[in-house]
Formats: structure tokens, sequence, C-alpha cells
DNA sequence: AATGAATGAGGTTTCATTCAT
DNA sequence: AATGAATGAAACCTCATTCAT
């Protein structure tokens, strides 16, 4: 008696997921190049031949990834359109993105490899531009807040107000034992939530 | 008439310099794993075994460039520490980072890109490390500028700073078109170098 | 109320022949090599583990279709065994080859690939000669007819008069648009119908 | 010391040849598909690396081979077209074929197999168009020469000689051991170089 | 110092077939 | 009778590196 079609849904979905969180796992452990297929399929238990079942090849394993990295991207964002003051905004904005990339220094360090991709790698820079897509409308969005808080020239303090919060993220990614989030916060929020820096 | 041994080891230097410069050139705009000692021979005009004669292997090429790269970091700090003011040494340390990324955004990306390697990358984390080492450098004397301004917390107020600053040169390999320098190089100048600030 | 085994028998049957008609439909298509399992799964409205239920693998399905064409080829010969005058039984053969190859030239072309297979491929190489073998018998029927006609070398003119039908048929199977039968097998008839010939 | 270029290009050509015959010889034998690379290179003596340093691939090696095959047939014709009488061309051309096919009856089988791919097969009908390309070719020469032995309908006359000439090949290659050529040779001169047939 | 032919390890991918359900 | 998830062997291909010349 064969599985009822909705049984083996549920098998798939579950094989994919365990192998994308595999795949995940090795790609920001050993990045993309230092992981084969074969790592990818033994760390999820399976054989080479069924993860070609599910995900075209190593590439699609990492579309798929950048499409869930994208996902939360805008859900972040949307949560935040739902605040009601711009301050507040703003506040989480940078609280979500310091308190993220601290959680998990390593994925955003991940993410950050892709998007510096050169430019003329064939293979992966889709994946940036994909990556930088979503960052500069994040940057439209952060324009929107900083327009509302009544900046003289929204648009560029709102990009020096991007390049801050994209340097701390770089720095915790890249120092992350040493990182006193709390004392950043507070100097970052001090600089751009209160009203006197207009 | 043979060559003398001093003249042989210009030839081997300027052999070198050539094969590296073509190195530099394809893994800076392809990236490391596109590219192939093939390219490498073909782009510097000779051929693969001379390579091998010159340079170990292909990862050898990186160390060379990686090196050549801190060597710059650190020759760009001596001359700040030639600097009579702290906050004229500031300045130059910002307009050198910033004016040096906008000339070359995608030379910065390069190195930014080795330097978010994930950690398990076995060939490539030492490149990585060595980069992050230099930055911590760069950051400990930045720390002293700031303590020479007298700014309360110095180390706290440094590495808000430097992330600031790499923020604005992610910023700019990332935007290479649209970054308004002049404007941002002015309110991190208002920040940073204005002694009201602290 | 379960089933008779007589008809759980009819329902193999049909299942058999829905699954070997797709087989055929794709292998004259695109050739044995380039179809896979799951194509022929797919064609048929199967899944693949029924197609193994039926039929031990993708070479049985061969075998089969084999089978299947040299018994229409005997019922062909058969059918002419039962002309009464050789001229009769020599046309009833041309008229019925070239007919059907001019109906499906893609069908005939499909067997003589396969007829044509190097003599070292282990695995197709019994279907070849399983075809040829009922080529030879075919022509020994023929002999017989030009030993009745009272052809002087029957064996000779016989083999000379199987190669050019056979040449006909495959010059039909390669330009199958072009090809002038009516023309052609008026040739064919005044060459070896006609009693002046011998 | 380097080798000379004309050292390395005599390399290379040898290099080619050796693992263009090795696949020849494989291919003939056992067919396109059930032969792999690794088996060529061994054939050939050398490492898998350095047969793709020569051939993209296996279909290179196929598309070498027929492009050689057609140069040959081309080269016949254009001997035959050097001979004066059309009579002596006709008799050249079934000598030359009939002879060509009977001392190697497996490459012409090959070929011929190559020749009825079914047309969907993607990978290899460019190869079998390429094939009846030439072959049409040669048909249009075959019906100059019968026009000017002043046939009453000339295209039909020459499309049922090529015809029956195919037959005789596709009948050798298929019967090799007990093909009668010298008798059969005689039936097809007698038919249509003989003025009298017409 | 210089060449590029040659290697082989290691990766990617395909697909006939099996088997638990 | 029926399914399709799962396997694994065997194919293809790439490229850093070596080495005879």
């Amino acid at each position: 008696m064969p599985r009822t079609p909705q049984e083996n849904e549920r098998i798939r979905q579950l094989a994919k997921e365990s192998i994308l969180k595999a795949a995940m796992e090795l790609f920001i452990k050993q990045g993309y190049h230092a992981t084969s297929i074969s790592d990818i399929a033994e760390q999820a238990g399976i054989s080479k031949g069924l993860l070609y079942n599910y995900f075209k090849g190593k590439e699609e394993l990492l579309a798929t990834m950048v499409d869930a990295r994208v996902g939360e991207m805008v859900e972040v964002m949307n949560q935040a359109k739902t605040i009601e003051t711009p301050v507040e905004q703003l506040k989480h904005i940078i609280e979500g993105a310091i308190d993220n990339v601290y959680k998990k220094p390593e994925v955003f360090r991940f993410y950050l490899h892709l998007q510096t991709q050169p430019e003329a790698d064939h293979e992966l820079i889709k994946y940036s531009r994909f990556l930088i897509e979503e960052n500069a409308r994040q940057f439209e969005f952060q324009c929107e807040i900083f327009e509302k808080l009544g900046a003289k020239e929204a648009r560029k303090r709102s990009l020096y107000f991007s390049s801050t919060l994209q340097g701390i993220m770089l720095m915790i990614c890249t120092y992350p034992q040493q990182f006193p989030i709390q004392e950043i916060k507070k100097q970052i929020f001090d600089e751009f939530c209160n009203s006197l820096s207009f």
C-alpha cells in the first residue's frame, strides 16, 4: 500500500529541510567552496543521490538559503513598519540588527562574505546582488524614518546611519568575543535617536 | 658573459612582480576560487611551469598579496604617526581610508571578502586572520589617538569610530557608483574630530 | 467480492500493454539510452515502482518490444505463404514492406538502429541478433519464392532482391518526406516480378 | 630547456591521433554509449585528465570522427568526378562502396547506426544529420551520372540505384561472413551499367 | 629559466533499481 | 497492486601540481 500523497509531501518537506539545514551549517562553518555535496549528504545522513532528488545541485541549496535570508530580512522590516514613532522604529532596527549579529556572528559573516563576492564570479554574483538589493530596500525604508524624524538632509543622514550600523555589525562578526554591545548601542542611540542631533 | 648574481636576482624580482600583478588582477576581478593557475599564467604571459618556479602554488600568491596589503596598511599607519596633532591624525586616517576605498572599491571589497572567510575554511582562514590582526593593531593606534583627544572612554569611543569608518568603507565598496563621499566625510569629521564631541 | 484470477490476469495484461506502449513511444522517439525509466513511468501515468512490478527493467521492455516486432514479421511472412503464385507472393512482400516503412518510418528506423548495434555492446547485441536472425529466416523464404519463379541462381538473385528491398526501406526511413514510393515500387516490380527477368 | 613549439605541436598531433584512434576503435567495437571516457583513456594509454586536454569531451571525439568520415566520403566523390565516362564513374562508385564496406563492415555499420539515430535524441542527432546530408550530396552527383547516361527519368532511376547500393552495403555489414560480393557486383553492374537497361 | 604535456585526486551529476509503506 | 523516497555505482569533468625536455 502506498503512502498517501500528504504523507509523501511531509516526508519531502522534512527531507528538504534537513538537507538545507545540513548545507547551511556546513556553508556557514566552512564556506561554500570548501563544502562538497558529499559533505552535505553525509551531514544530512542521506545518500548523494537523494540530495539531487530534492535540489538541482549545490547552487540551488545556496539560492534557497539566500531566499530564506532575504525573507527574514523582509519580515523584520515589516515588523518595524508596524511600530508607531520613528524613534522607536529606529531603536527597533538597531536593537534587532545588533542582537541578531551578536547571537550568530558567523551567520551574518557568511552573508557578508557572499555580499562581497567579486563582480566577475559568474557562479555566485547573483546571490550577492540579491542580498545587496534587499539592503538597498531597507535603506529606503530607513530614509523614510529619518524624514519623519525631521532630519534636514534625511538621505545623507540615513546613509551615514546605515554605514555606522553596518560597520558595527561587521565589527561584531569580526571580533565576536570582545564586542561590548551595550556600550556601542548606547553610542548609536545617542547619536541618531536623540532629537537634539538634528 | 653570464649575468651577475645581483642582476639575476633583479630579474627574478621583476618576474615575481609581474606574476603577482596578474594574480591580483584576476583574484580581485573574479575571486580566488574562480581563478585558475592557468588563467594567471596566461594573464602574466608565461607558462604554468614557470609560475611554479616562482611561487609554490596558488595559495602562496594569495599569501604574498596579503603580505603586501598588510605592508601598505602598516605604512599608512606609520605615516599617520608622524603627524603632530591627534585631530590631524584622525583626519588623515579618515581621508586616507575613504579615498582609498573610493578609488578602488573592488580592491577593498576583495580583502573584506577574504576577511569574512568562515572560520573553518582551513585553506584560507590564515589570510583572514592576518588581515583581522592588522586591523586590530590599527585599532590600538586609534585608541591612543582618542586618549590624546581626551575622550572619556577612549577605547569605547574608538571602537565606535572604527565601526563607523569600516561601515562607510563597506558601503562604498558595495554601492561604488552612488556614494557621496564628501557629505559622509563631513559627518564623520563633525562627529569625531570636533572637540565638542567629548 | 474479489476479482476472479482471470479478471486479474486481464488487468495485468492491460497494464503491461500500456507500459509497453509508453516505452515504445519514447524509445522510438528518443532512443533507448536517452529514455529513462522515470520517463516511461511518467508517460504511462504510473509510478516507477509499479513498472518494476510488471517488467524486470528497462531491458525487458526492449526485449518485449523486439519479441512483438518479430511476431509481426512472422505473421506477415505466414500471410504471404498463403498466397498462391510466387509472383503475387513477391508483390505482397514488396508492397507490405514498403507501405509499412512509409507509414511509420521512425519505427523501421528504430529497429534498423537496433540491428546495427555494434557487436560488442553486451547489453543490446542480443536484440540486434534476434532481429537479424528473423531477417535471415525471411530471406530463406524469399529464396524459395525465387526458386519457384525459376531463377537460375535463386539464392543469389534473392540476395540481390533482399538488398534492393532493404535499401529502399533504408532510404524511405532516412528521407521520409521526399520518397516517391509509387515510382520505386514500379521499378522493383519491373525488375523482380517480371518473368522476362530470368 | 623547453621543447620547441614545433616539437610540442608534433606531440599534440600524435596524442590527439592516438586518442582519436582509441576512441574510434572502442566506439566502433562497443558503441558510443557503452564506451566511457575512462575506457578511451585506458585504451590510449593516458590519463583521463589528458584526454580532456585535447578534447572537450566524449561528444567532441564523435564529432571529430564524423568530420573525418565525411571528409573521406567527399574525397571519394571527388575522385569519381575525375573519371571520364559516366559508366566508369558508376562502376567506380559501386566498386568503391562495396569493397569499402566489405573490408570493414563494422565501420560502415557504426556510421549507419549513427545515421539511424532517432530524431529526438538531442545529443547525437546532429551527427546523424551531418551524415545524411553528405549522403544527399552524393545522391545529387549520382543523378548527374544517370543524366549523362541518358536515363529517361534520371532522378528516379538514380534513387532506385542508390537504394540498391545502400541495401547491398547494409546487407554486407549485417552478414559480413556470408556475402558473395562478386556475384552481387555483377548483378548491380548488369542492371545499371549496361546501356541496354535504358 | 622555461615550457606545456601529463597526472590523479577530488568534485559533480545521473539513473537503474530496491524497498518500506 | 501501488507509490516514490532512497540508494549507490558509475559516469563525467576540472584543475592544482609535477616533470621530462
